[in-house]
DNA sequence: TATTGTTATACTCTATAACTATA
DNA sequence: TATAGTTATAGAGTATAACAATA
């Protein structure tokens, strides 16, 4: 059994917003897909390959960034992505130093098959919160790191 | 300069808890200690002396859950802490099986010292939010990770 | 048999810096 | 000079499993 029989004192840790999203984190990870593994692809590829199906043509560093994830592990990811026939890259002439990124014929239909199972595990992590405190954390969530408030809240995905 | 000219589709991504918290802990980790180095020890390791200073005696396994460290790493931690002579470390008889943790006059001194400056960092952390809102952010965190409400909210003129 | 902790290994991610090529 | 990306390396953290000692 692993019930929680100590009660431990979190000292000033219970209100640091730091830890708190740490520990968040980590639970909200291990609820995702509770057992069953990604065999194809990581999570961070499946949401790279994701974003470039929404945004074809995205640099490199652009994805890096809105995913903070170093430049130098987004060359290593997009390589191997590349090295899987899931993406391409091209130079663009307007900026010879920058990469665009592009999805395969390959890359399109695992992400279209892959995404719909990411996104039902997804909207499992947030138990134990009822749906309008979900929708309160995340405003918040996206308010603490500098996104854009959803325009419209909760229904399918937007377009342009 | 690093303004954020690119705008770009987040699609689902904007929606999704897991997504937002791991976003959010990035950015948090690096608006702590801004620049500033952790010389003497890490995060986790102070975080540890924390909660063993709050919690003395307490077995290196229920810290583990705490903190969501793997028993394998939290035993590394824990040696290298020993090492340093900041902590050492007792079997008790009622169970041999277990390790309970206590500060040496060294790490009591040590994060008597340091922890003040990380309570201070984090209060830096929540930039962006009001108060009212890092409150409401920090109380949903809470409840998501199956952590206890604070009793006393931060000022005086609580009540349940 | 189950639990606590240890050891070992492989892997992922981060941090950093030197490097190129372009701007 | 500054920026976009690459390469290489070191270190931290995670994931996993086999193991010993104890319950």
């Amino acid at each position: 059994m692993v019930n929680n029989p100590e009660q431990i004192e979190m000292g000033d840790m219970a209100g640091m917003l730091g830890f708190l999203l740490r520990l968040a984190q980590t639970d909200a990870y291990e609820r995702l897909f509770d057992g069953e593994a990604l065999t194809d692809a990581s999570l961070t590829e499946l949401s790279i390959l994701h974003l470039v199906q929404l945004n074809p043509g995205i640099r490199q560093g652009v994805l890096a960034k809105a995913l903070r994830i170093k430049r130098a592990h987004m060359t290593k990811i997009v390589q191997a992505l590349d090295e899987r026939d899931l993406c391409r890259f091209t130079i663009p002439a307007e900026d010879r130093r920058a990469v665009q990124l592009w999805l395969t014929d390959a890359g399109q239909a695992m992400i279209s098959t892959a995404w719909p199972s990411v996104c039902a595990s997804e909207s499992r992590v947030a138990t134990g919160l009822t749906a309008p405190e979900a929708v309160t954390l995340k405003r918040l969530l996206r308010k603490f790191i500098g996104m854009p408030p959803l325009l419209q809240p909760l229904t399918e995905g937007s377009r342009r």
